[in-house]
DNA sequence: CTTATTTTGTAACGAAGTGTAACGGCTGGC
DNA sequence: GCCAGCCGTTACACTTCGTTACAAAATAAG
């Protein structure tokens, strides 16, 4: 679970709706920044994070439409667009820029504030792998080569067929090299809550995710046991 | 169907009039732009374009009069003329000049809407030559082309049909690469509703686009499922 | 060293998630 | 009205993954 108050960037050139929109959404609880227009979006951005962004169609300069597409471009942040037009017609366009919701001008803010909610709840809560590798794409250890955006592992070049939780194991751990994780931490990272006691599922994912990349399970090379405290992870240098 | 906001050029050397005519019909769904003189006007049809020019008949330097009639020279953009002189002599004579309709000022914002709203409504959108987008609604991916206008995808340049449903699903996924999108979001974004528990619509969407895109529809390469939560499309290099 | 206790590996089971063929209601063209 | 095609629903086979059970391994106790 995050420990900060939800980020909100807010992209409207209209003054009066920032003042309103900051004042409404911060008493709801979100942290609400507000720019202009997208010159000063890309400036906000590079120095600070959001969680969503709410992104008038109608702006000075370069357009609300073309500002989503570069957002998504080069992020996954979940965009929600203002407009003053509701047709449907406009619900397409808002769809193919990439916006995940769409409301017209003019809105109830209450209407927004549902919608910005339930845009973030539908937001993959935990995707611990997702978020893990903004820089290095791809890993690579020993005859591996792991490609989180495709999500693919491949042994020598042959794709291996991995699941998405034995995935998300291994790059939890190719994050983590030579680091000791116990079974909490690694529920945590995986799943997002807190382990019960007699909890074994981490066990036997680990035990999965061997037998498909261990030479011999009976002795493994990439992940090791640590009796009673966890595993570490150990690429191994090409052969 | 359009598929931008209407756009409006207003012509006004009231700062008044202009802000509260930008705010009311950008309200009504209209993008709005305000000069303040028929020189500032010029230039600003240099750059853009305008569906219809509202257009004061006093105003400092060039008059409205003489601006219509420049307008109606180099093209057919509708006009609305706003005047203080309400006297039929110069009804007659604006609408002689080429103007569409005319309105008296002091005027009614609603008024002024329902004009705007008439001339256009016989404005036989007889514009399409003029109507060229900036932005190219044509995606790539793999051998793959995708035209956004036409609603049109090819493989290696053969036409490939696809449901306006599978295009639509394809779109979507096309401007959110990378990105895990779970089963609401996406009939959210592609039908408008909430998905009901055991809706298993997406899924069977998912299997027949896929059935048309992928090489092999049992190792997935463009559209990807996340066990338990949606799934990724990985847009892959030219070939 | 022998035995008891704790921890780990893994096979097996079953609930839940997914792929897809088949069916049928609906719509649009003729 | 008929036909073709689209697409939502359903059914069923298959996959995934958490749980459980039990054996093997590691450690602690005696």
């Amino acid at each position: 679970m995050t420990d900060h108050p939800t980020r909100l960037l807010v992209v409207d050139d209209d003054q009066h709706i920032r003042a309103l929109l900051t004042r409404y959404l911060t008493q709801e609880g979100f942290a609400v920044a507000g720019v202009e227009d997208g010159a000063a979006m890309d400036e906000w951005l590079a120095g600070n994070q959001a969680d969503l962004v709410i992104l008038d169609l109608m702006l000075p300069g370069e357009d609300g439409l073309s500002l989503a597409r570069r957002l998504r471009r080069e992020s996954s942040v979940p965009i929600v667009m203002l407009s003053a037009r509701g047709e449907d017609i406009d619900r397409i366009v808002g769809l193919e820029v990439g916006a995940d919701d769409y409301l017209a001008k003019p809105f109830n803010p209450r209407e927004l504030l549902a919608r910005i909610r339930a845009v973030l709840r539908r937001q993959p809560a935990a995707d611990p792998p997702a978020r893990e590798d903004p820089e290095a794409p791809v890993e690579v250890f020993g005859p591996f080569r792991l490609d989180a955006k495709r999500r693919e592992l491949t042994r020598d070049g042959e794709p291996l067929a991995l699941t998405s939780s034995e995935f998300d194991l291994l790059q939890v751990f190719l994050a983590r090299p030579n680091r000791l994780l116990n079974r909490d931490s690694l529920l945590d990272l995986l799943k997002g809550y807190e382990r019960s006691p007699f909890d074994r599922s981490m066990d036997v994912q680990v035990a999965r995710l061997r037998s498909k990349i261990e030479p011999d399970t009976k002795h493994p090379i990439y992940i090791r046991t640590v009796w009673g405290k966890g595993y570490i992870f150990t690429p191994q240098a090409e052969p």
